[in-house]
DNA sequence: CAATAATTGTATGTATGCATATCATTTGCA
DNA sequence: TGCAAATGATATGCATACATACAATTATTG
């Protein structure tokens, strides 16, 4: 018989199921703002940043122009940020969190810490920095 | 100054990025099939299991209905399966490959073994065999 | 056996995620 | 300084990814 591809010994499959259990805790523990883990990067990259460009803020996340994009102008919808255009050069959109927007930034650092703690719980205190540090060479960060 | 969520050590983001990573190397080591990762776990997934119903491909491959679904009307309109109504039970749908999906899949095996050697590559030889194990832990397989 | 529950596949809506093209604007260089 | 190249934002197209609803069918139960 034909022996198959081997995906529960495959990284980029694990990598998936990783990403997969991820994203349902990461929403099970922000339930209440009904905000996904990729609106709250950006979300906090303006609130290091506040005025950062579109580009800017998509580099920051590691996402592409279209889809920060698109992000953007839901949270904008929502209320939570604003877009004014950059005096000094208008192809520039110059982004600030409003009131609402620091607010949920805030209060959703504790239950986002919790998600990275959940995702922690599964392995032992040494092996968990050794996780950090295999996935950013794996991402190839750094 | 209100101290961000650090990013760099939270590995819910870390997944993500390696989630981009591993699917720009597959991206580069399949170039020649214009395939996904997904369209070909769904192609394995028949040849391990030929005349599987959409239901079974998509537990499988850790994947909901609606979006197996779609990944296999269009694995079926590039002529890679076939489906067949199940005499017993009309509401299955069961599935095989077709010669050219069958020689597809053989010809893909060896570029994606080479996706998951170019991913552990990042890290030592003892470090692959814990990243897997960690993977399944922090995905809750098993 | 009839009413109900469960299952399969599909449709719809929302949200990433990326490639490519386009437009307006700005920059850089001859 | 004039013009090509680069840049920021948006639009379009394709492909996941999941929740929910639905129709058809099958299984279960009273």
């Amino acid at each position: 018989m034909v022996t198959s591809f081997d995906f529960s010994q495959a990284p980029g499959y694990l990598i998936r199921r990783a990403h997969q259990t991820s994203m349902a805790i990461f929403a099970e523990e922000l339930a209440d703002f009904e905000v996904t883990a990729l609106q709250f990067a950006i979300l906090q990259a303006l609130v290091d940043e506040p005025g950062a460009d579109q580009i800017t803020v998509a580099q920051r996340v590691a996402l592409d122009a279209a889809t920060s994009g698109s992000v953007i102008m839901r949270l904008e919808e929502r209320g939570w940020l604003r877009r004014e255009a950059s005096a000094t050069d208008r192809r520039r959109k110059l982004l600030w969190l409003t009131p609402q927007g620091e607010k949920a930034a805030l209060e959703m650092k504790k239950p986002a810490r919790k998600v990275q703690q959940r995702l922690l719980d599964a392995i032992d205190d040494k092996e968990q920095q050794q996780f950090i540090i295999m996935l950013k060479k794996i991402s190839r960060i750094d």
